[in-house]
RNA sequence: GGAGAGGUGGCCGAGUGGCUGAAGGCGCCGGUUUGCUAAACCGGUGACGGGGCAACCCGUUCGGGGGUUCGAAUCCCCCCCUCUCCGCCA
């Protein structure tokens, strides 16, 4: 959420600074107008509360000593009529207020590229994509091949969508879950979290994703969501609470399956594992000092792509431009992975900074060092990584002409074996 | 799901209608003492909002939301959460 304390003395520059992702010229002003007339009310039924404080204090005293105080009572009682009916009015004004702030989002940071996608920057590239002698086939057509990935049966049991991993495909996942995992805890001293899958409507707030993603998720009919991401539960560990400057910057790694419902998002880019509605994930968040955000994202982003570079995938680094930039994030970097069988690069990463956005709706503070008052942290998180699109990488670049797959030799104590081949034996 | 007990400041914990923003302890900050550290001692220390250049003043706040009352941490109702017992179940 953003300040509205700035909205209030800035509105221009925080307009200016969202201009460049939108237009959000009219929700500015009305949220200008709503503090404005919320503070009118709030001095008025402040000054009537301290009267009445007053007063509720003498008829104390008078009790005390045995004096009358009918009159005072009845003017209490009238007073405590017009502060009933002006509270109604601030709280009407306060949710309105509210709900505004909230639909605004993350202000870009000044050095993020103005435009839609195609503003996007490439930042580097490491490695390179393969060549073949051959023509390579796209990860749906290997994973029959080798009897790893059913599509088919997903449909089936849930629906497009819903891949099925069978035999060596479904060890390969877990060993890549387990090698990222080991990677982070082991290597880049994260705390490891197992975080629910469903989260409370306080929680999706908390991080941004409602209002802004409500339709992209999947409810239950007790009103959890299904989470988009493990940002969500694990960011919001921390919800409604005051930190302390030497547990930071605190840095959580998680594994968990994600829930997307992509609704609308058919066509093109979905065939196989490309987009998919359920699929796991391993995600870093850190939660720091506001000053030290900006070398934590470098951080994060050095994490994520440590993975890409021992399981030896060619990547590149994308700085995404304001319009395709998430709701909570200020500056994201997309790490993308070469698939050397649809030729495309795949996001297999994002590691942004929501710099105060998040902290603020879920009121994460911490007490800074000498014990000033609190502050909101900065939240950052990345995908440390999405497993699918990573898989796409490996199984298209690592083949070769008669289907079979080398596996990445860090992978090869988690999964057992070197290869993946035709017909299922190893 | 049923019965009972509870939810108070950064943490623990007292508090049954106005004198309680809330005893006490821990933690934290400052100081004294100290070769250093620790201990001891003294003082300070909630959060949020509004007003003010500021000192400061005002309001709100005892799980959340309603209600009773001139006045609620304290009484009533609903909800959430934790614990104990029972039931059910991987």
């Amino acid at each position: 959420m953003l300040d509205v304390k700035l909205v209030r003395e800035s509105p221009g520059a925080v307009e200016a600074a969202l201009r460049r992702r939108a237009d959000y010229g009219d929700e500015i002003e009305t949220i200008r107008q709503a503090d404005e007339r919320r503070r009118g009310l709030l001095q008025k039924v402040e000054a009537l509360k301290a009267e009445r404080n007053r007063a509720s204090e003498e008829v104390a005293t008078r009790k005390k000593v045995g004096d009358d105080a009918t009159d005072l009572l009845q003017e209490l009682k009238t007073l405590s009529g017009s502060i009933k009916t002006l509270d109604q009015k601030v709280r009407e004004v306060d949710g309105q207020l509210r709900d505004a702030l909230l639909g605004l989002p993350n202000l870009p940071l000044d050095d993020v590229p103005e435009g839609d996608e195609t503003a996007n920057i490439l930042e580097r590239t490491w490695g390179n994509p393969p060549s073949f002698a051959f023509e390579p086939k796209p990860h749906w057509e290997l994973g029959e091949l080798l009897g790893i990935l059913d599509l088919a049966r997903g449909a089936k049991v849930s629906g497009s969508g819903f891949p099925v991993f069978t035999g060596k495909g479904a060890k390969l996942v877990r060993a890549m879950v387990s090698f990222m995992l080991d990677v982070h805890t082991e290597e880049h001293g994260y705390r490891e979290i197992a975080p629910p899958y469903l989260v409370n409507a306080d929680s999706a707030l908390g991080t941004g994703q409602l209002p802004d993603l409500e339709n992209n998720m999947y409810v239950t009919e007790d009103g959890l969501f299904l989470i988009p991401t493990a940002e969500v539960p694990v960011t919001n560990l921390h919800r409604d609470e005051i930190l302390d400057h030497k547990q930071m910057p605190l840095g959580y790694v998680a594994y968990s399956p994600c829930f997307r419902r992509e609704a609308g998002a058919h066509g093109k880019d979905t065939r196989g594992l490309i987009r998919v509605h359920q699929f796991d994930k391993v995600e870093l968040v850190r939660l720091c000092a506001p000053g030290e955000s900006t070398s934590e994202h470098a951080l994060l982003l050095g994490h994520a792509e440590t993975i890409l570079r021992r399981l030896e995938i060619p990547y590149r680094v994308v700085v995404l431009a304001t319009g395709d930039l998430g709701f909570a994030s200020a500056k994201t970097y997309d790490l993308e992975v070469w698939a050397g069988g649809v030729k495309q690069w795949l996001e297999a990463s994002s590691a942004s900074t929501c710099t105060d956005f998040q902290a603020r709706r879920a009121n994460i503070r911490y007490r800074p060092a000498g014990g000033g008052k609190p502050e909101f942290v900065h939240t950052l998180n990345a995908s440390g990584v999405a497993l699918p699109r990573t898989l796409i990488a490996i199984l298209e670049n690592n083949q070769e002409e008669d289907g079979s797959v080398r596996i990445p030799e860090v992978l090869i104590p988690y999964f057992g074996s070197e290869r993946l081949t035709p017909g299922g034996q190893t």
